[in-house]
RNA sequence: AGCGGGAUAGGAUAGCCAGGAGAUUCCGGCGGGCUCAUAACCCGCAGACCGGUAGUUCAAAUCUACCUCCCGCUACCA
C-alpha cells in the first residue's frame, strides 16, 4: 500500500455514496452503506479520528421526472425519499455522524464556491451543445425528458439509454422520432451555450493520482481506460429547473455528478460545526492532512476516481486516500429487479423481526468487499445458524453460563498467556483488515476467536476440572468473550453490545477501542441470554414462499422487466410502463416471409454448463427439429414433452453450447412464457 | 468492440498485488468423542491436480500471452 497504516495522526472521513432520493431501499443497496459502517467503525477502534458521512442526493432529471409523473414538486418528492432514508439507516446500526442532502443551504453553498474557485483558476470555459426540445411547451428536454426509437436496434428507447433494447448509451441527437415524456410532443434539438469542465487538463495528475489511490482493485484499475486514454471535457450543467444553479446563469443548473459529491464536504462541515472544531475539523481533512475514504458501488467508480479528484484537485483541497468500490448483492443468483418486485426491502427485512447483525454479518463476510455476494434465505439460514448461533453465540453462552453459575462473574486468576497471544494475533488481523480495506476479514475475526474459544474449552472440559485449574480455563473463556465482543463491534454492533451488558461491563462497546480486549473482565455478571436465535428449515420456506408471491404479485400487474443493478447507488428504478407499440409498419409480404409453424415437444433436456438453455427435439409434422431455447430454469423440463408450441422454422441456424439450434421456439417476456395454441391444430401448421 | 472484475472439492468461498512444503474456511457426506452449551461443540476421514492452452522460473492457484464463459463499466442516467 501506497499510505502510512492506521491509525495516523491526521482525522479520517468514511463516506458512502449518496443514496438517490428516488425509490425504495432493498438488502442490495444496504450492503454499500453497512461495508461503510463498519468500515468507519473499525478505524474508531484503532483510535482513529473518524467522521462518516453521507447524504441523499436529491437532484438530477429522474426525480423531475418522477416527481411530474405523482404530481409532486421535485422537493416534496425527494424529500419524502430523504426523510425515510434518514429512517431506515439506524435501523440497520448504519449510524452516520452527520445525514445531510444535497440540497441543503451547506451543500448548496459550498458546491458554488467550489464552482466560483474552478472558473477562476480558469478550468471551465462555455460550448454550444445541441439539446432536445420542446418547441411547444417551449422547455428545454435533457436526459431522460427524451423517449423515442433507438437508431440501433429499432426498440423503444430512453433520450440517455437505449434501455429496452440493446441497452446502448445514446448522445442527444441521436434517438430517432425524439418525442417529450412530458407532454409527448415531438421534440427538436436547438444549439443551447453550457458549461464545460477542462478534464483534460488533470491528464496528468490523475495519472499519478490513480497509482497512489488504495482500496479495491476495481476502483484502482477501472478508470485506467480513461486517463490513460483521451479524457474528454466534462459537461456540468443542464437546462432544467430543479438542481443548484449555476453562479450568475439564471437558466442552467449543474450536472448533479458536480453537487452530489460535494456533499460528501459540506455534511463533515455540518458534522465538524455541530461538534465544534476542537471535536473534528473538516478544514483539516478536506484540505489539510486527512484520510479520505469514498465507499461506494462499483457502478460509480468513474465519477470518484476521475471527475470526483479533478474537482478536488482543481480547487486546491486534499484527495481520496482510497475508493473502496463494492461488488452487487444478487438474490438467488440473479440480480436484484425493483420494477419486478424481486427484491427483499429493506423494510420487509425488519419486519421479519431478524436482528439487522445477522444481515450485517451475512452481508460483510459472505465474499470479498468488492466480489458480487448472493443473498438467498437458503443461506442465510445457513450461515446465521453455523457460523453466529452454532459458534459464535455458543461459545459466548456456554461460557459465561458455566462463569456465572460456578463464579457468579469472571474466576479470580490471572489469563493465560496462550490466550493473551491467540487475542493479540485477532488485533493484529484486525488491524490487517482495516489496512487491506477488508470488512470481510474484520467481521470473520471474532468468529474465528469463538471457534478457537470452542476448541479451548472442549480441549480443556472444565467440567470434569476442579479449582483452581478449572477457574483458569473459563477466566480464559471470559477473556476472549470479552475479546469478541470488542472485535465483533464494527460489523455486528448490536450483538457487541448486548455481550458487553452480559459481561457486566459500564461504558459503551461502541467507545471501547481494542486494546479493551485484553482487559481484565468484570468480576462479577448476572446469567447470560442466548445472542442469536435459530432460524429453521419451515421458516425458511416460509420466507420464500413469501418472496415468490411477491414476485408474482409483481408480474401480474404488468411491471415490465428491467432489471436494476443491486448494490449500486441510485435507489429504485422508477416503474416504467410497457414499450410503446413500434410506429413504424412491416408490409405483409414481409410477414409471409416468416415461417412460423405448430409443433410438439418430443424431448427437453438442460445443456450442461448453462444456466438456462435447454435442447428441445420437435416435431413439426414435416420434420423432427433440434432446437436450443433459453427455458430451463423456466419450466419444468419434465412436463414439456407433448406441449404444443409455437416455432418460427426459417430463422437462421445457430449454435449455442455447441448444440445447434435450427428454429426457434416463441415465448412472451423475460419469464420465457411459452406460445401455445388454443384449440388443436396438428404440428407443422403454418400459422398465418 | 474496448476496459475492469470473476472462474478454486457436490455447493459456497479464501489465498493471487509482495511465486515456494501434496491449497483456507463454511455447508453437505462418512466415522468417532463430549455432555458445560440453542441436538449446540470438539476430533478424524473422503473430496479440487486451482476455467483452457502456451510461456517465464529451480519452483506458478499466484507472474506473462492468447482463448472460453459469467458479471459490470464505457463519459449530457443517477
Amino acid at each position: 500500500m501506497s499510505h502510512e497504516s492506521f491509525p495516523t495522526e491526521n482525522p479520517a472521513v468514511v463516506t458512502c455514496g449518496l443514496p438517490y432520493a428516488n425509490g425504495d431501499l432493498h438488502v442490495g443497496h444496504l450492503r454499500t452503506y453497512v461495508g461503510g459502517d463498519a468500515y468507519a467503525r473499525a478505524l474508531e477502534k484503532l483510535g482513529q479520528a473518524t467522521a462518516f458521512v453521507s447524504g441523499s442526493d436529491m437532484h438530477g432529471t429522474p426525480v423531475a421526472v418522477n416527481a411530474w409523473r405523482e404530481g409532486v414538486s421535485p422537493e416534496e418528492f425527494a424529500l419524502r425519499h430523504h426523510e425515510k432514508y434518514a429512517e431506515t439507516f439506524p435501523e440497520f446500526d448504519v449510524e452516520f455522524d452527520n445525514y445531510g442532502h444535497t440540497r441543503e443551504e451547506t451543500n448548496v453553498e459550498l458546491t458554488q464556491d467550489f464552482v466560483r474557485e474552478l472558473d477562476d483558476g480558469g478550468h471551465i470555459y462555455e460550448k454550444e451543445i445541441e439539446v432536445a426540445w420542446d418547441p411547444e411547451e417551449d422547455q428545454p428536454l435533457p436526459d431522460r425528458y427524451v423517449e423515442g426509437t433507438c437508431p440501433y436496434c429499432g426498440e423503444h428507447a430512453r433520450g440517455d439509454e437505449c434501455d429496452e433494447g440493446c441497452g446502448r448509451h445514446l448522445e442527444p441527437g441521436e434517438i430517432e422520432n425524439p418525442t417529450s415524456v412530458i407532454t409527448g410532443n415531438p421534440a427538436e434539438y436547438r444549439t443551447r451555450e453550457h458549461e464545460f469542465l477542462r478534464l483534460s487538463e488533470f491528464q496528468d495528475y490523475l495519472g499519478e493520482f490513480i497509482d497512489r489511490l488504495d482500496g479495491t482493485a476495481n476502483a484502482r484499475n477501472q478508470p485506467r481506460e480513461w486517463i490513460e486514454g483521451e479524457l474528454q471535457d466534462w459537461c456540468i450543467t443542464r437546462d432544467l429547473d430543479w438542481g443548484i444553479e449555476y453562479p450568475d446563469e439564471e437558466d442552467l443548473v449543474l450536472y448533479v455528478w458536480v453537487d452530489a459529491p460535494i456533499e460528501y464536504v459540506a455534511s463533515t462541515k455540518q458534522y465538524s460545526e455541530r461538534v465544534d472544531t476542537d471535536g473534528y475539523d473538516w478544514e483539516e481533512v478536506w484540505q489539510d492532512e486527512g484520510e479520505i475514504v469514498h465507499i461506494i458501488g462499483r457502478d460509480i467508480i468513474q465519477h470518484h476516481t476521475v471527475f470526483w479528484p479533478a474537482v478536488l484537485h482543481g480547487v486546491g483541497y486534499n484527495e481520496p486516500r482510497s475508493v473502496m468500490a463494492s461488488g452487487f448483492v444478487n438474490l438467488d443468483g440473479k440480480g436484484f429487479s425493483t420494477s419486478r418486485n424481486r427484491a427483499v426491502w429493506a423494510d420487509d427485512y425488519l419486519d421479519e423481526g431478524f436482528d439487522t447483525d445477522l444481515y450485517r454479518y451475512y452481508v460483510t463476510t459472505g465474499t470479498g468487499f468488492q466480489q458480487d455476494v448472493d443473498f438467498s434465505w437458503e443461506r442465510f439460514a445457513e450461515r446465521v445458524n453455523g457460523e453466529l448461533v452454532g459458534t459464535l453465540g455458543n461459545f459466548c453462552y456456554r461460557s459465561l453460563l458455566f462463569a456465572h453459575r460456578n463464579y457468579d462473574g469472571t474466576p479470580d486468576s490471572e489469563v493465560s498467556a496462550e490466550i493473551e497471544e491467540r487475542i493479540e494475533d485477532a488485533i493484529e488481523d484486525f488491524g490487517d483488515g482495516v489496512d487491506g480495506y477488508s470488512v470481510r476479514a474484520i467481521g470473520q475475526v471474532p468468529v474465528e476467536l469463538a471457534q478457537f474459544g470452542n476448541e479451548y474449552i472442549q480441549g480443556h472440559e472444565p467440567w470434569k476440572l476442579d479449582d483452581p485449574e478449572r477457574g483458569t480455563v473459563i477466566r480464559d473463556c471470559v477473556q476472549l468473550v470479552k475479546a469478541i465482543a470488542v472485535l465483533a463491534e464494527p460489523v455486528m454492533p448490536s450483538t457487541a453490545e448486548r455481550l458487553w451488558s452480559q459481561l457486566g461491563e459500564s461504558g459503551s462497546v461502541h467507545d471501547a477501542t481494542l486494546d479493551a480486549a485484553l482487559d481484565a473482565p468484570s468480576a462479577n455478571f448476572d446469567a447470560p441470554e442466548e445472542l442469536f436465535e435459530k432460524i429453521d428449515d419451515d421458516r425458511v420456506a416460509e420466507l420464500n414462499e413469501e418472496l415468490e408471491a411477491q414476485i408474482a404479485a409483481a408480474s401480474e400487474d404488468g411491471a415490465d422487466d428491467t432489471a436494476d443493478e443491486a448494490g449500486s447507488d441510485d435507489a429504485a428504478e422508477p416503474a416504467v410502463d410497457l414499450p410503446a407499440l413500434a410506429d413504424e409498419r412491416i408490409g405483409f409480404e414481409a410477414f409471409q416471409d416468416l415461417d412460423i409453424r405448430v409443433g410438439e415437444i418430443e424431448l427437453a433436456e438442460g445443456i450442461e454448463g448453462a444456466d438456462d438453455l435447454a435442447r428441445l427435439e420437435v416435431d413439426l409434422g414435416v420434420e423432427t427439429r433440434q432446437v436450443v431455447a433459453g427455458i430451463k430454469q423456466l419450466h419444468g423440463l419434465d412436463e414439456l414433452p407433448g406441449t404444443r408450441v409455437v416455432v418460427l422454422a426459417n430463422i437462421e441456424k445457430n449454435e449455442l453450447f455447441g448444440v445447434e439450434s435450427n428454429g426457434m421456439v416463441l415465448a412472451a417476456g423475460e419469464d420465457a412464457d411459452l406460445l401455445t395454441t388454443h384449440a388443436d391444430s396438428v404440428p407443422g401448421t403454418k400459422i398465418r
